[in-house]
RNA sequence: GGCGCAUUCGUCUAGUGGCCUAGGACGCCGGCCUCUCACGUCGGUAACACGGGUUCGAGUCCCGUAUGCGCCA
């Protein structure tokens, strides 16, 4: 059975990287049938609040990325660690460098000066026994360097094939800290190893650590696992994605009324392709059809305008019920109307989302759309103002309509469509000249879903009365 | 600076030596639909980084250069 893993830091919310990867391990677990466990990389932290570790927890679960077991803290295993690296100790694999690191600092600062490659010169790689003990008794800091086998390192990876490492490259690298925390290398490949991960799917930003992590393995007598390294996610200016190219948090997006299946389903497609031409997949269809050899090599640019566009789709597909959970909290949050409210109102709520769901492209974008379904205009957009309504005939026009549709027994689309049309022809204008006046009458706008559907659902008294109201504007504008 | 990785329309990508006068999608532009706005639909715009090889034939294989990204930080 596979096991793959996603292992984030906890930086107080889910990075749109961070989240890729971890889709792409879910994905290949859940066709597999295999296990995707959670691990938080909380050694490097000085504080990882639960809050921290909560937000990962929270963006994996609105995704719904669930993963297998309980996660595991690496602050937590900070012996385990320990005890691994005296074991390299003890069987000569590594020794223990009494350095300081203002020393190690300065030879670096040196190497770069003479634009030369840093690399630890082996001050203490064969002390004497009688001088390690003494210096032991002196209680001087020390960390524990892995000693860097002969020979070049190779490995495989699923993606770029095989790599191979110089030696030369390579140094005598820290595995255990003078504070007896470990490094990346040491607790990835011990977790890695006692978690039983058959696939690391990872960022390509690991690609240049991974030669250590194989010695490592290979100092422990372990099995390496299958390397994966997948491409990084870049802002428009090719740069990795970060904090500077706006929002970068799936939190942030899911704020500004994205939908979880649509950011699954454009992050899935950012760097895979399914091989054929479609785009648009639920969740369950990406697990049918995942597979890691549709993984791409290069980097891809983040790209909001499509994933706007995919957002779209799903919004769409959304049933009304569904939308209405959906978007009841963007609604209540932008003062449309309380939850208590909409619920009441369901049925009229979701008529409107009915009308307004292939102009939608965000949950964010419905409230401002229905503010004339609750509310009496209060202004009326201006252009429209000057472009129909020009002119007392078309107070005495509206009036007409209004007179007529007061005496409508049956208030549906199609009487309403027939008595505007019907008029029309008896004044002999086309019907757009009734139909934009009366548009922005009701709503206070030039651009709303088919009129008739709107007058259908506003009902007969608000729209007969919102109809009086601008007869009488109109005319005292003149 | 060293090392690693990458390079097809602006962007995401298809492409695994002849099916490629390079396909799809987003975006953009235009037409249609139409009561407006969207949706939808039809069409257009636009790419194999460059230079050498290998081959009857190269987007596809090899080498180099350039550029970008990443790691060492």
């Amino acid at each position: 059975m596979i096991t793959v893993r996603f292992a984030p830091s906890p930086t107080g919310y889910l990075h749109i990287g961070g989240a890729r990867t971890a889709i792409f391990n879910w994905l290949f677990a859940r066709q597999q049938n295999g296990r995707f466990i959670l691990r938080i990389e909380d050694t490097d932290r000085e504080r990882s609040g639960t809050e921290m570790v909560q937000a990962i927890f929270e963006g994996l679960r609105w995704l719904g990325l669930d993963w297998d077991g309980d996660p595991v803290f690496q602050s937590q295993r900070l012996d385990i660690y320990r005890d691994y690296a005296n074991r390299l100790l003890r069987e000569g694999k590594a020794f223990r460098c009494f350095c300081s690191a203002e020393k190690i600092m300065r030879q670096r600062e040196q190497a770069v000066r003479q634009k030369i490659t840093f690399r630890y010169d082996g001050t203490c790689r064969n002390l004497s026994e009688e001088e390690i003990q003494q210096r032991l008794e002196r209680n001087e800091p020390f960390t524990i360097r892995f000693r860097l086998p002969e020979g070049d390192v190779q490995f495989h990876d699923m993606l770029h094939g095989t790599i191979t490492v110089e030696q030369e490259v390579l140094d005598d690298f820290i595995i255990l800290r003078s504070d007896g925390t470990p490094t990346y290398h040491l607790a990835v490949v011990v977790d890695d190893y006692e978690m039983g991960i058959t696939h690391v799917i990872r960022g390509d930003d690991h690609l240049s650590n991974t030669p250590k992590q194989v010695l490592l393995y290979e100092a422990f007598g372990w099995q390496v696992p299958q390397f994966l390294h997948v491409p990084l996610i870049h802002g428009p200016d090719r740069r990795r994605l970060s904090k500077r190219h706006g929002a970068t948090s799936v939190q942030e997006y899911r704020d500004r009324g994205y939908l979880p299946e649509a950011i699954f389903n454009y992050l899935a497609l950012l760097g895979w392709s399914p091989g054929t031409d479609e785009e648009i997949f639920t969740r369950e269809e990406l697990i049918e059809r995942f597979s890691l050899d549709g993984l791409s090599k290069s980097s891809a640019i983040f790209d909001e305008q499509k994933l706007l566009w995919m957002n779209a789709q799903h919004l769409y597909r959304l049933s009304s019920a569904e939308l209405f959970d959906r978007v009841v909290p963007f609604l209540a949050k932008a003062g449309l109307a309380g939850e208590a409210e909409l619920q009441q109102r369901r049925d009229y709520v979701e008529n409107i989302l009915e009308l307004l769901k292939p102009r939608a492209k965000r949950l964010t974008d419905f409230a401002d759309q229905m503010h004339y379904f609750f509310y009496e205009p209060e202004a009326y957009d201006e252009k429209g103002m000057k472009k129909h309504w020009k002119g007392l005939e078309t107070a005495e026009r509206l009036d007409m309509l209004r007179s007529r549709l007061a005496g409508l027994e049956n208030w549906t689309e199609a009487e309403i469509e027939a008595v505007v049309r019907d008029l029309a022809e008896e004044l002999q204008i086309s019907a757009a000249k009734l139909i934009h006046p009366t548009r922005l009458a009701i709503s206070g706008r030039t651009a709303t879903p088919g009129l008739f559907e709107v007058m259908a659902l506003l009902g007969q008294d608000v729209v007969l009365q919102r109809m009086k109201k601008a007869v009488e504007i109109i005319k005292n504008s003149f």
